[in-house]
DNA sequence: TTGCTCAATGGA
DNA sequence: CCATTGAGCAAC
């Protein structure tokens, strides 16, 4: 007998392992590895997998496979391998780690439909009315209509209905219809003769068809003609035209034109580094390669050469772009060298797009998919390359499940295609740097800027000397000159803040009553467009109280600096700069982001007033002057990866000033210069950060001397999140081997988030060996309070977030 | 995760 | 006495 491996879409850890399902001799020819099957479940219909096919099974009762999704497969086998080792490596259940790996078109949605047995009119009047005259309607309308669920069950039973299950896909093909010629143009010529004189219309539309060979979009047609459907469907009847479908892409991109580029020619640096890429590409080995390049070093060119490489040989490569990175500028330096052989993955895009761009990959269409962190499960089969750009970025790490970080995902899927991953950052990650020096990955070095311009001049403003000389605005003077300075010669500028920690909360200036939300341990948010507060954690909001809830004074402010803030004390400091601000608020519309870049480009604007965001990869050639308005905002985050981030982020806004003729210059005001990041950041001396940074880490055994795992316990009520904290603690100590270190249980940075409790534990470890039997007993000791009470538990191996 | 069974609870 | 609730468990 032929039996199909099904991993059913449920995700409980009993199931979590495929299940064996018979394939009926009618589907023998099509049940294969990588499609998706309905297979019943206990008393369900559920979507599920084929992970693999086998003669055998412990089982001698098996099911039959009900249905047959899909014709082709949609999972490779390297892919369907992958999601073993990926649901290993973050500990999630394998039918999340498939889903993670597809758009979330695939996903299968559930129905429970209810079907009448018996006459309408021998029905009670209950079930008539839930019925409203149809023979088959969603259960749900069953409990609207007022009926229980006993009563429902007696129903079951007595034969009066049944319930059925139906599981739907919802991976649609966007088609659009067109209209073409059912008949010879002699037989159109006669209707045409015969056609009554007040169908003008058809006249038209006929005379119009008579030289249209071609199928003619029906939207194309009726706007040409100024007509509307009416006619065409009268033609259709005679069965002198007909209507059919025409698949299309959604393609987002696809309307702009991409000026062709060719290879430029690589400086002596670039041709060094490039060189042992290609011979890993041309000999087929696994190599991890971290390419170390300073902003504006030609990185892109290495990877556009190296990837014209691979696709000489006949393979495909991956590309992947911080999310905030993909923007069409970006996306068409790849389009001009690659063309059409390029697809592009990103967040910005509707699931109906995304399921689109997937599709080209899968249909082998394209060669090259540019995409955010997801796009490292592109389908391809004879992967030549992997790129990952910003390699420091995180948003490479997943934050939900499954907790994956798509540089592991990356390499794992080189060594199965034997090809390099390269990584390339002008701050990398300490982990890769360490790694680089020790020779797990290949160190390539460019030191210097393609154009031989020198990297901005950097001043550090110290902020606490401002306020001593009475300097009490958020601008200290020499950012107030250089900003003014600018206006005058008409360059422009760029002003970041982040908004972390410093956002706007409310005070009340009598009894110091701070506002803060409901529901978290968090003040709220000023915003002054909607005049409200807002919760950034669980997005409660609430009108902006005119008096005290405490003292009933009206003294009640807002603080802090956000940076709708900052935008008033601009406009009050220098009243005739034009300012765009970019932040949540302003670029949350789709293509908003854009737009108001594009503004800024055009010169629409002198200062460009933003969040992180700002800070990676614009490109404007006015652009002279980089100010931070409070360079410390993230320095003092309970994270130990704090200064690290502040180092990197310092040094990529300080690259977006004078990246073409103009020279460029910093300002960054803070109230802590003494602080290595900040200055070694102004220096641009990766190196010196590295080795301070890595003396701290060992000190405090951080990564990359300790691997960590982070378990997250949090409950809605307080005692019992404490008491679970404190039980997993124990599990854990008792059970890991080796060298490892136990943190906690502690109180998170944030101990109350959407009125649950939280407290985690962690581990710091050498050897993933060591642990796994203590995460393992501490999920399965859970297991059963996660599934029912108000516990959840998690585990996040290699975390980015600690709040 | 969902749905089923069985036992306990409790109102009339 | 029967309906409702919840704990426990199985799912190929």
């Amino acid at each position: 007998m032929k039996i199909a491996k099904v991993v059913v879409d449920v995700a409980a850890s009993p199931i979590d392992s495929a299940l064996d399902y018979e394939i009926p001799e009618h589907f023998q020819d099509i049940v294969q590895a990588g499609i998706r099957v309905i297979v019943p479940l206990g008393p369900r219909k559920v979507m599920g997998f084929v992970v693999g096919l086998t003669n055998h099974s412990e089982f001698d009762q098996l099911k039959p496979i009900q249905e047959v999704m899909d014709y082709t497969p949609i999972l490779t086998k390297e892919l369907i391998n992958l999601s073993s080792w990926l649901r290993q490596e973050t500990l999630c259940f394998r039918i999340s780690a498939l889903q993670a790996m597809l758009p979330a078109v695939f996903k299968a949605s559930y129905d429970k439909e209810v079907w009448l047995l018996d006459e309408m009119d021998s029905l009670p009047a209950s079930l008539q009315k839930a019925a409203g005259g149809r023979e088959v309607f969603p259960f749900n309308d069953l409990s609207e209509a007022g009926l229980t669920d006993s009563q429902v069950k007696q129903y079951i039973k007595g034969q009066l209905i049944d319930i059925k299950y139906v599981v739907k896909g919802k991976n649609r093909v966007k088609t659009y219809t067109a209209v073409k010629k059912a008949v010879d143009d002699v037989n159109i010529l006669e209707e045409l003769e015969h056609l009554s004189l007040n169908a003008k219309k058809q006249r038209e539309v006929l005379t119009y068809m008579l030289h249209q060979d071609e199928p003619i979009l029906l939207k194309e047609l009726t706007e040409e003609l100024n007509t509307t459907k009416g006619p065409i469907d009268s033609l259709v009847k005679k069965g002198l035209l007909t209507m059919v479908k025409q698949e299309v892409y959604r393609d987002p991109f696809e309307t702009k034109e991409h000026q062709s580029t060719k290879p430029l020619s690589l400086t002596e640096l670039q041709q060094k580094a490039i060189e042992p890429i290609l011979d890993s590409i041309n000999e087929t080995y696994y190599q991890t390669f971290l390419l170390h390049g300073v902003t504006g070093s030609g990185k892109t060119e290495i990877y556009l050469q190296s990837i014209q490489r691979v696709l000489d040989l006949g393979k495909e490569a991956i590309v992947l772009v911080p999310e905030i990175a993909l923007t069409p500028q970006m996306v068409s330096r790849f389009k001009a060298r690659f063309g059409s052989d390029v697809a592009v993955l990103h967040s910005g895009l509707s699931q109906g797009e995304k399921y689109d761009e997937w599709r080209k990959i899968h249909r082998k269409e394209v060669r090259v998919v540019v995409g955010a962190r997801s796009a490292i499960f592109a389908p391809f089969e004879h992967l030549g390359i992997i790129i990952i750009d910003e390699e420091h970025e995180q948003t490479y790490k997943q934050e939900d499940y499954p907790k994956y970080h798509a540089r592991e995902v990356a390499k794992k899927r080189a060594s199965d295609h034997h090809c390099p991953v390269v990584l390339g950052s002008a701050t990398p990650t300490l982990e890769s740097y360490a790694r680089a020096l020790k020779g797990v990955y290949h160190l390539l070095e460019l030191t210097e800027r393609v154009n031989e311009q020198a990297m901005p001049e950097v001043e550090i403003v110290d902020m606490r000397q401002e306020l001593l000389q009475g300097n009490r605005s958020m601008f200290s003077e020499t950012l107030t000159d250089k900003i003014n300075e600018r206006i005058e010669r008409k360059e422009q500028v760029v002003l970041m803040l982040n908004r972390r920690g410093y956002s706007t909360f409310v005070m009340c200036r009598e009894c110091g009553e701070t506002i803060s939300c409901d529901h978290c341990d968090i003040s709220m948010t000023y915003h002054s467009k909607q005049h409200k507060l807002k919760c950034h954690y669980c997005n409660d909001e609430r009108p902006m109280p005119q008096i005290c809830p405490n003292c009933e004074s009206d003294a009640i402010r807002f603080f802090g600096t956000g940076t709708q803030k900052v935008e008033e004390a601009l406009n009050l400091h220098f009243p005739n700069a034009g300012i765009i601000r970019m932040d949540v608020d302003t670029t949350s519309r789709k293509g908003a982001h854009e737009k108001l870049l594009e503004k800024f480009g055009n010169g629409e604007a002198d200062i460009l007033l933003g969040t992180q965001m700002i800070a990676k990869g614009l490109d404007f050639e006015n652009v002279t002057l980089v100010g931070v308005i409070a360079a410390d905002s993230m320095l003092h985050l309970p994270d130990f990866r704090a200064s690290e981030k502040s180092f990197q982020l310092l040094t990529q806004v300080s690259g977006r000033a004078g990246r073409h003729q103009l020279p460029g210059e910093v300002v960054i005001q803070t109230y802590t210069p003494e602080h290595y990041s900040v200055e070694l950041a102004s220096q641009y001396d990766y190196e010196a950060f590295f080795n301070k940074e890595m003396q701290v880490r060992r000190q405090f055994q951080y990564p990359p001397y300790y691997y960590l795992a982070l378990i997250n316990i949090s409950h809605d009520n307080h005692v019992e999140a404490v008491k679970v904290a404190n039980e997993a603690a124990n599990i854990i100590a008792t059970h890991t081997t080796g060298n490892c270190q136990l943190m906690g249980p502690t109180p998170s940075p944030m101990l109350r988030i959407k009125d649950r409790y939280r407290y985690q534990c962690m581990l710091k470890y050498k050897r993933r060996e060591d642990v796994d039997q203590a995460l393992e007993s501490v999920l399965n000791h859970f297991q059963k309070q996660i599934n029912k009470s108000q516990l959840q538990l998690t585990i996040d191996l290699e975390p980015y977030h600690f709040m």
